[in-house]
DNA sequence: GCTTGAACCTCTAGTTGCTACAGGGATTAG
DNA sequence: CTAATCCCTGTAGCAACTAGAGGTTCAAGC
């Protein structure tokens, strides 16, 4: 990907990390880690050599953001840009990347609902009782959540 | 915390690092971690100065491990801990930290929902096509997203 | 009772994904 | 033109582990 400074629409003059860092949710020393180990592109730079950005780098660190928030590692981030930076490619990789996600996705979600409504429970429930009736502690002990819901998962791959 | 040999349901023998991590499903240099930090108390050792555990660990152990895998931070979990261990205090700490939790939990959940449906579309409909056609990177991009389903959410504290 | 191999010990260093300085230069509003 | 703000590079720190080096202990089989 490529700064491209005729870009037709919302091309206006170029914006500095600070801002493009605001547009994204993220903090200028976060971009300019992604710009290091290559997740952005080596930025184009003003005269005195400030780094400036066009609107496609909002749109692919707004990218980057969304998947590190969805849980997907720097590597899968990386993989998915690759497939995004190559639009004519077939799906399959994209596909099979999808496939290998989603089991893990889904046993997320389902711990975390339990985990939510364990919390809700406990929000509508608990004022006043005592630490021994709150069944939070009790389902974080429960070691059969294991075995119901998939194991512990870590970062996703 | 401390280990008691005499407990009276499933006490048996004591087990070794080993034996704990596999039961919890960790590894033994994590166990030793959590007890340099403080999670886990210094454990009772052999004649030969091995580390050697009792039920109560194992639940304890457990209860960390769900915690974490829910994505609540070390700190998190000690304050967890804390309460735990303190059975007799009233429960309004542990009611504060629900409602402190709760929101954070839904906006992923929600979140990850989104997701799912993506994966889950993509898997069954993505088949053959190009990377051009795949919505999950054009869902990826798209910044509405935060608006509409809250912020970028970090780890719990 | 002895051997042997797995499990354990401590200590240190590496990993991932940022985040926070320090000590300076660039840009811009007034 | 100057002050405030932004930005630069480089290094070091953080959380939460994880992996190794180099040596010790344990327990099972003979």
């Amino acid at each position: 990907m490529t700064e491209d400074a005729t870009h037709p629409t919302t091309a206006g003059p170029p914006i500095g990390i600070g801002d493009l860092a605001r547009h994204s949710g993220c903090k200028p020393e976060t971009v300019r880690y992604y710009e290091r180990i290559g997740l952005l592109p080596d930025a184009a730079r003003s005269e005195g050599g400030q780094r400036r950005y066009y609107q496609r780098t909002v749109r692919r660190l707004t990218f980057i953001r969304h998947a590190r928030d969805f849980g997907f590692s720097i590597e899968a981030v990386r993989e998915l840009l690759k497939m995004a930076d190559h639009p004519e490619m077939p799906c399959d990789e994209v596909d099979a990347f999808a496939k290998h996600h989603l089991a893990e996705v889904e046993s997320r979600l389902q711990r975390l609902a339990a985990l939510r409504d364990e919390l809700k429970r406990m929000v509508t429930q608990c004022a006043g009782g005592r630490v021994e009736s709150c069944r939070i502690i009790e389902v974080l002990s429960d070691h059969r959540l294991c075995h119901q819901r998939g194991e512990h998962g870590g970062a996703m791959r």
